[in-house]
DNA sequence: CTCCGGGTCAACCATTTGGTTGATCCGGCG
DNA sequence: CGCCGGATCAACCAAATGGTTGACCCGGAG
């Protein structure tokens, strides 16, 4: 059987020693080449095609510092002609991450603590076309669908948006035109969905779920 | 020059593998032993001095999933003879985890994403007895100086960790063992020094002030 | 010793927030 | 057409939070 042939995306030189020596020790993978985030890994891909050497999978982490994340970048990729499979491998397992993944076309999440057999699978899974999840990521999958999640309104996310900014109510009302009273009755529904009761656990249970970002990020 | 021998630390076999990887490639450092959190770090470090083979530096992950994390493992090992210094390399970068770090007796403050020879430095640094902090934990504590933040309390940045996590004021009293007046008292403190004026304005002007992480992280 | 700052607590009051009920408007769907 | 859900608003009450004043204890600096 043929070397299968990896792109490693992530912003941490580290990470990306860490991979390169694991994956290098494993019979029949090698690290075709290497990218600090979304764009140099496309930019990576394609020139690599062109030269008729294309990349089997790409090992994606999620959160990169300064450039594309990964969420992004991997649905870029699948947009691309003999686009390979994705296997994000990354240290957050919150829901929306996943699925976000997994909607943009992911074939694969790992964590990042994960012991070295087990990614060495997901990459043989990948590379032969398969799903390969991690043992905690499906639980936290079946359990998603076990209790499905209510979705908020983009208005509700837009005024949790507000929220975490730290205004008050009235704030918020001035702001989106909108009446005081309104607001509180947007607050409620989003506590329920949240399931909280009040503004800061809303914050902190948005943020957890990655529906909003982090104050000041 | 003899060889600096090294204690990796971290969760992750991952990154353990790339730091083994990446100091491996210089000269004069090598890796005498691994340990997946501050307990083993302990073991690790007695075993080779009874061996009469000390390690030089460690070099230690601020989280780690399960066992103990690493500001406690730092105070620990410093409590030890001849200690060896300890060489902070994590992903976090906010003023508590500084602080906290610091006062633990750590030498140095890497970031994960810091480049390899960025690296190699701070560990010769730190064989070397001398400090050494990533250009942008010093470009932090820089701005700290220049900017005088009025500086909060200990107590208070904790009041502000569990203010982040949604608490009520009574909540935050049980769970503090202080009455809720205490609490109040130390909110009106907490918002005079962000310069806000309610709960969830000085969560955001904190996280982005790194004073606390964000909700979640 | 005295002073000061951090931490603790109480009492009080104004304002904000939380929770409920009920209502209107509008756009899409069967 | 009638129904439903999202968005809007009002009125009302209960509870939490914000803001102030004053007080006590303690440990360290002068």
């Amino acid at each position: 059987m043929n070397q299968i042939r990896i792109l490693l995306v992530d912003d941490h030189p580290v990470v990306r020693a860490g991979l390169r020596a694991m994956l290098s020790d494993f019979e029949g993978i090698s690290v075709a080449a290497e990218a600090a985030d979304g764009d140099a890994a496309l930019r990576e891909l394609k020139r690599l095609q062109t030269l008729g050497d294309p990349v089997d999978v790409v090992l994606m982490d999620l959160q990169m510092g300064a450039g594309m994340d990964g969420v992004t970048a991997t649905a870029q990729i699948r947009l691309l002609e003999a686009a390979p499979p994705v296997l994000i491998l990354t240290t957050y397992d919150t829901d929306a991450d996943i699925l976000a993944a997994v909607e943009a076309g992911a074939s694969g999440y790992m964590l990042k603590d994960a012991p070295p057999e087990q990614i060495r699978q997901a990459v043989l899974a990948a590379a032969a076309g398969q799903t390969a999840l991690a043992p905690k990521i499906a639980a936290l999958l079946m359990n998603r669908i076990a209790n499905p999640a209510p979705a908020l309104t983009p208005r509700e996310i837009q005024l949790l948006e507000l929220l975490a900014t730290g205004l008050s109510n009235r704030a918020i009302a001035k702001k989106t035109f909108i009446s005081e009273a309104t607001v509180k009755t947007h607050l409620v529904h989003i506590y329920g969905k949240l399931g909280v009761d009040n503004r800061t656990a809303a914050i902190s249970e948005a943020t957890q779920r990655r529906i909003i970002r982090a104050p000041g990020q």
